[in-house]
DNA sequence: CATTATTACTGAGGATGCCTCATTTGTAAA
DNA sequence: TTTACAAATGAGGCATCCTCAGTAATAATG
């Protein structure tokens, strides 16, 4: 019975992603107001009326596969840094995989602006995007600790930069044609190390050193003040 | 008989101008999709049928909402700016007006994601959005002339982290209920100052002096290679 | 295997909202 | 006043979202 319980929610799961992916196709080639429902629905095999078995109406079936984009980018984007390189390697990493995907996947980017227009708690559909971005504060957040990164100003305003600065560069780049962004890439990551690089002690050791040098003490603090305002962090923001 | 007709132009053009401040408000209040043309009408005090004598359909209704946003916003923008002051004094009053409308107008903001949605062109919807980021590129372009600014990268990578940055800030801080944001606008004129600020010479008459190192020989030459290329400037990008 | 209970699916039809167009109203010329 | 023309109206056509009574498929039970 247990068994049987099991198979039954695989095939409900299975289902959804089926229609969530015919979805997603439908949107990308007619657009969100393009898309009939019933085009939805043949896409997937599917009578109109199923379709609400599964969603409750338009909105949450387009809330839906926003959300199923931005879950597999997480886990595309985890995949696309490697932890034992430097922060700012990571940082390049992880824009540049950002930025491709920006660009490969232009018609899903900007459906991601049309969830919870009906200004209703959109609370769980912005789940997944916080899911994403958080990669970057983590990022960023190992980079200061290990003493990589100054922890300068605070977070999620490098958090908007960085994304802020991609996804602009990305509708650039795709009203040109263009398919490709490295120069974007490689200037943001430069633009960043400017203003985030750590300028001597790449390593913590010699914090016993005669640090009365008054730059790098006030890192040092900065950094110390980090590592407690780290256990009180504020809540993420979309993308 | 002209006179005649200049007035029923004004007549025309006044009425329109009423139908897209009635639909600016009731899209601002109901959403894009939650606004029935009704309405609109009747916030406008006109009947239904009365509306597609001006605009096609609710589509094109919306393209002149948000048309008529940016133009309004391009025009408080150009007061926004002192061209006597420093070009990154112009920077940071340009990026605080831009915040700020950003903010205060956060729906209309969000309304101009689904202009031209259905594929077709929508150059002349685009042109208002143009014609706001072309005062960025006359700021940055007055600051390569008059020496203050280094042409490093293209003027459209600036242009992109300046308004990406400002509206990804925008939105976390009206996730975050905030209506201000100074410390924003600091850092991204700190962060562009960083990278975008001219070395040594803030006036063009010692470069007769002895201008053999090497940096400043390469800014030099930048500089002119600029001067030459902004006869053949690309066209512009939207917001 | 036959019967019943439960769950999953269907598609015709109701409801809603965009848009058209025959008609009415307003305005200027003759 | 009459005529010509432009502007405005709103009932109704039409498309699309969504509901729900009915049907099919599947599992539980005797």
């Amino acid at each position: 019975m247990t068994t049987v319980k099991a198979t039954k929610r695989e095939k409900f799961e299975a289902r959804d992603t089926a229609i969530i992916e015919a979805a997603s196709r439908v949107f990308a080639e007619r657009g969100v107001d393009g898309a009939k429902m019933i085009d939805i629905a043949k896409a997937a095999g599917l009578a109109e009326g199923t379709l609400y078995l599964y969603h409750r109406n338009k909105q949450e079936l387009l809330n839906a596969v926003v959300g199923h984009f931005w879950s597999n980018l997480t886990a595309g984007a985890e995949q696309a840094i490697d932890h034992s390189q430097s922060t700012f390697q990571q940082l390049q990493d992880l824009a540049s995989y950002h930025l491709n995907a920006m660009l490969s996947q232009f018609e899903l980017v900007q459906m991601s602006y049309r969830v919870g227009n009906t200004g209703s708690v959109p609370e769980q559909d912005l789940a997944q995007i916080r899911a994403y971005v958080r990669i970057f504060d983590a990022v960023v957040t190992r980079g200061i600790d290990r003493g990589e990164i100054k922890p300068a100003i605070e977070l999620w305003q490098w958090r908007d930069i960085f994304y802020g600065t991609l996804e602009f560069s990305a509708r650039t780049l795709k009203l040109r044609g263009k398919h490709q962004g490295d120069d974007v890439v490689n200037n943001l990551v430069a633009l960043l190390r400017n203003s985030l690089q750590m300028a001597a002690p790449q390593k913590p050791e010699n914090r016993d050193a005669t640090a009365a040098d008054s730059t790098g003490r006030h890192a040092e603090i900065m950094h110390a003040l980090h590592s407690i305002q780290k256990q009180l962090e504020p809540p993420v923001q979309d993308g």
